[in-house]
DNA sequence: ATCAAAATCACCCGAAAGTATGAACGAAAA
DNA sequence: TTTTCGTTCATACTTTCGGGTGATTTTGAT
């Protein structure tokens, strides 16, 4: 997402180059074998298909990702007179990250690894670490004591 | 992720017709109006201006969006003050009986089974057998779950 | 530009959890 | 007195967890 305006400005140089060169390549390959009939389709052909590949390559360098966000609810009992706020503070002082957060969130609805990695679009294996990270850094042994110290220095409600 | 392969399908078939279009159309402005020097040039700048154009639309129509998951907490109140108190009608209803209970307690203090047995002075298997049957009970396949739901419906504090 | 942290994934292995089934025993209820 | 229920335990088997290690990639910040 951070692509920076140098990179960016860079990105568009580097097209217009190609434009460039492409143009006199053509230019002198006109010149050297000089056009017969029916080339010019071919030559259209092999520009069309080479500035759609470059302006893929370029859309993909310039443009923010899209992104599609998905919602899942979940429903919580909690205190009214305090609403809910995550412990940032504790956050940090622990190095807790957000996606471990997240998979902390998924794993206090009672979800397995499996079920976690679905719905975060990543591996099984990914989830394992996530929570390998967070028993270390929680200082428990299992998710269930993952989860109940979470609830009480108020990771997650 | 909800490109479907048809949806890609009729983008690249888009493409492909557009390509054909253009030099059908280029073919005929050929004809008609002969190609004076320089023009090839002018022509290729078109071509490849165009085509980069629509590499980028293809781009965009065929990347998959980035999916980002958002847990929305839909948050029903509860209050905390007064002294927790089991819910002796919901145990019935669902049959849960007192030792089942204990189990469920101890279980939501994240310890093992065997731990839960060494307190209670069972076996590691009887333990696994109240487990089971709580889990029928409250018709959940994990601990965390299990907790989770007998938290919800003041089974255990 | 380079550096560190975060995120991703993999593989192995042993421990723990969970499933299925069966059974013994005592207390309470029919 | 049969029946039902709760509790206890067992064997056997499958799945999930958690620990350890290492690696690549992305990202952000200096």
């Amino acid at each position: 997402m951070k692509t920076s305006f140098f990179n960016k400005y860079k990105t568009v140089g580097l097209y217009g180059l190609s434009l460039a060169i492409l143009l006199l390549l053509l230019r002198w390959l006109e010149l050297k074998f000089l056009i017969y009939e029916h080339s010019f389709e071919i030559y259209a052909g092999i520009i069309a298909l080479f500035f759609t590949g470059l302006g893929i390559w370029l859309s993909q360098k310039l443009t923010p990702p899209k992104t599609e966000t998905r919602i899942i609810e979940k429903t919580v009992y909690r205190d009214p007179s305090l609403p809910f706020e995550i412990n940032r503070k504790e956050m940090e002082e622990l190095g807790i990250s957000e996606r471990e957060l997240e998979v902390l969130q998924l794993m206090s609805q009672g979800m397995s690894n499996q079920e976690i990695g679905a719905q975060l679009f990543v591996s099984l294996n990914t989830v394992k670490t996530h929570a390998a990270r967070i028993f270390e850094k929680l200082d428990v042994q299992r998710r269930t004591q993952a989860v109940e110290k979470a609830k009480k220095i108020g990771l997650i409600a």
